[in-house]
Formats: structure tokens, C-alpha cells, sequence
DNA sequence: AAATCGGGCAACCGCGCGCAG
DNA sequence: CCTGCGCGCGGTTGCCCGATT
């Protein structure tokens, strides 16, 4: 039943690659590309020279070096000004998706991009008083951690009292509001984990005052995890998209409602509340999540990215420029 | 000159998903 | 249909090296 093991772990090697090995590993896939990588180091090195033995490493671990350092068309200099605003662009858009914002990077690796956020650029970010998780100043979290602690709402906590937000280090609760207040923002970084959320169909469509819309969202942030269950299908497929495109719209009427490329997440929600299904909520809920599933498929994130990136409307309305100050992640 | 510290990066680990058997 | 491996991914670790004391 089953495949056979890929490797004998106990005789796999482990630690730093020699130039040895990357050779054989690297005569290895000219001739035979970079398919079936468990077949590697069986074949790599018996084949290149007679004598030699074969590479003791799991096929895993050639992938991995094969992909993140012998690749041909690897970028091995420094990053450039207009890499590192893609990133957090893109990071702001994908969260830690570094697969896909490597993508858009060529010659660089998921692995590369890693490191250089973790590194770099976060650091960056928070010396400019960015929050590199949220992508929000430093000074909004502080004040909006603040008023949350200031104001809990009686109406969210009896109306939620089902369902209570995961409590990790990760995700502790007093940040989800900082995520909510932003719905664009929420629901692209929740998506990512497939978590179906409803975003504030109570929002007003067209709030006077963006700072009431705020506080709104901010107090009734439990509301959204509450009703998960009955967010209710008809979702618009193209939310996810509208979402990403809307990021740095920050403090814009249409970030501040979760209008979105001429949708209105409200109205999404709204509408399908008012559907004819209303009350299958377990089967609207999976519907939901198709109905997102789907959207990726058909669409597919990096045509979702090429599109952001190629409407100037994205950084911040600045006339296409990509700066860091244009987009508005800068100081 | 030696010891310590911190940053950068390569590599490993563990998980989820898809699919072969 | 079930089991378990391959693959890809994100998170984490540990080593190396330069800067500082």
C-alpha cells in the first residue's frame, strides 16, 4: 500500500552542501531536469562518474538547494529599490506568501524574499513607524488597542458569546481589530488561510465620518467571527481581488467602507443575506468558500497581482509612481 | 588579540494538499 | 476508498562572519 520511502533517512547527509555535491546535483538536472527530485541522489553522481558514489542527501534537501541556490537565472546581488517596494506591496497585499511574491520577482527565491523581510525590511518598516504586519503606523495600533480596551461593546459580546476568536501568539485577539478596521485588508489575509469571514454588512455604505466607521468596526469586531456561520453565499467572486486592489487606500472613503473597485462589501454581504438560502447556513457557509476557491482558480493570484501593479490607482492614486512615499508605506 | 555580540543567510523542520498505489 | 508518500510552502534554526568591546 503505498509509495516505497523516498530516502533512507538514517544514511542521508545533512548540513552545508560541498562544491561536490552541488556538481553532481547540478549535472544531474541539466541532463535530466528537475522532475521527480526522490530519484536524485540515487542517480545523481553514480551517473556523472563511475567512481564516485551516489549523493547521500534527501531528495527534499536537493530541491531545496537546487531551487534556492543552483538555479540557473538566480539573482545573487543585492536587492534593488524597486524590488523592495514590490515586496512590501505585495506582502501587504499577500501577507507571508513568499512563493507568490517571489514570482513576481524573477530570479529571486521564496527563500531570498524570506530573508530579506525578516532582516531588512521589517526592520525598515518599523523604523518608519510602519507596522510590518498590518502595514498601518504604529500609532494607529497603539490608539486602536487603546480604544478597544477603553470601550468594549455589551451588543458584540452577548451576540458573539458562541463563538470566541483562537487566542494565540500569533493572532492575540486585541489585534484583530487593528485587521478588521481595514476590511480589504482582513479579508485578503484571511483568505490566505481559507478562513470564511463576513465583512460588516452593518457598515454603512456611505459613512460621513470615517473615524465613527472606525470606532464601529473596532467595537463590533467580534461580530464578524460570530456570524461566520451564516455568512450567507452569493458572494461576490470578485472580493478577493476588489480587496487587494483596495490596500492602500487607506483613509479613503472606499477603504474606509470596503468599497472596492466599485463594489461595496456591504452590499456583497447584504445581498446574499437577502438570497432566497438565507437560512442554510452551513451550505451557504461551504458556498462561500467555493465561491472563493473558485475565484482563485479562475482568476489566479498572479493575474491578481498583475493587475494591481498595473493599475496606478494602487499606490495611492500618486499617478503610477512606485516609490515608497507614493505608496504610502514609506516615511 | 581575544571574547562577545548581532546580522545575514543557507538549510532544516513540520505541515497541508494532492495523488499514486 | 484508504493509506501514506511526494511536493511545495512557510516558519525556524544554526552556522558563519564582520563589528564591537
Amino acid at each position: 500500500m503505498g509509495r516505497p520511502p523516498c530516502c533512507d533517512k538514517a544514511n542521508v547527509k545533512k548540513g552545508p552542501w560541498t562544491a561536490e555535491e552541488d556538481a553532481k546535483l547540478l549535472a544531474y538536472t541539466s541532463t535530466h531536469g528537475t522532475g521527480n527530485w526522490t530519484s536524485v541522489p540515487q542517480r545523481a553522481g553514480r551517473e556523472i562518474n563511475s567512481i564516485s558514489c551516489r549523493l547521500k542527501r534527501c531528495g527534499k534537501s536537493c530541491r531545496l538547494r537546487y531551487t534556492n541556490y543552483l538555479r540557473p537565472n538566480l539573482k545573487h546581488e543585492n536587492f534593488t529599490q524597486e524590488e523592495e517596494d514590490l515586496i512590501v506591496t505585495l506582502h501587504a497585499m499577500l501577507g507571508s506568501r513568499w512563493s507568490l511574491i517571489a514570482n513576481q520577482l524573477p530570479g529571486r527565491t521564496d527563500n531570498d524574499v524570506k530573508n530579506y523581510w525578516n532582516t531588512k525590511l521589517s526592520k525598515k518598516l518599523r523604523q518608519r513607524g510602519i507596522d510590518p504586519i498590518t502595514h498601518r503606523p504604529i500609532a494607529d495600533l497603539m490608539h486602536s488597542i487603546g480604544t478597544l480596551a477603553i470601550r468594549p461593546s455589551p451588543a458584540s459580546s452577548s451576540n458573539s458569546s458562541s463563538y470566541l476568536p483562537p487566542t494565540s501568539a500569533a493572532s492575540p485577539p486585541a489585534t484583530l481589530p487593528v485587521f478588521l478596521h481595514d476590511a480589504p485588508y482582513f479579508t485578503a489575509h484571511h483568505h490566505q488561510h481559507q478562513v470564511v469571514t463576513k465583512v460588516d454588512a452593518d457598515a454603512p455604505a456611505s459613512p460621513v465620518d470615517e473615524k465613527q466607521n472606525h470606532l464601529h468596526q473596532q467595537i463590533n469586531w467580534s461580530d464578524f467571527l460570530a456570524d461566520d456561520a451564516a455568512a450567507h453565499g452569493a458572494v461576490d467572486a470578485q472580493a478577493p481581488q476588489a480587496n487587494a486592489l483596495g490596500m492602500y487606500q487607506e483613509g479613503s472613503v472606499a477603504a474606509a467602507t470596503g468599497v472596492v473597485g466599485g463594489r461595496a462589501f456591504g452590499d456583497v454581504v447584504v445581498d446574499g443575506a437577502s438570497g432566497g438560502d438565507a437560512d442554510d447556513g452551513a451550505g451557504d457557509a461551504s458556498a462561500f468558500i467555493d465561491a472563493i476557491l473558485d475565484c482563485d482558480k479562475e482568476m489566479g493570484v498572479d493575474q491578481l497581482i498583475a493587475e494591481m501593479l498595473a493599475d496606478p490607482a494602487y499606490y495611492g492614486g500618486g499617478g503610477g509612481g512606485s516609490s515608497s512615499s507614493e505608496m504610502g508605506w514609506g516615511c
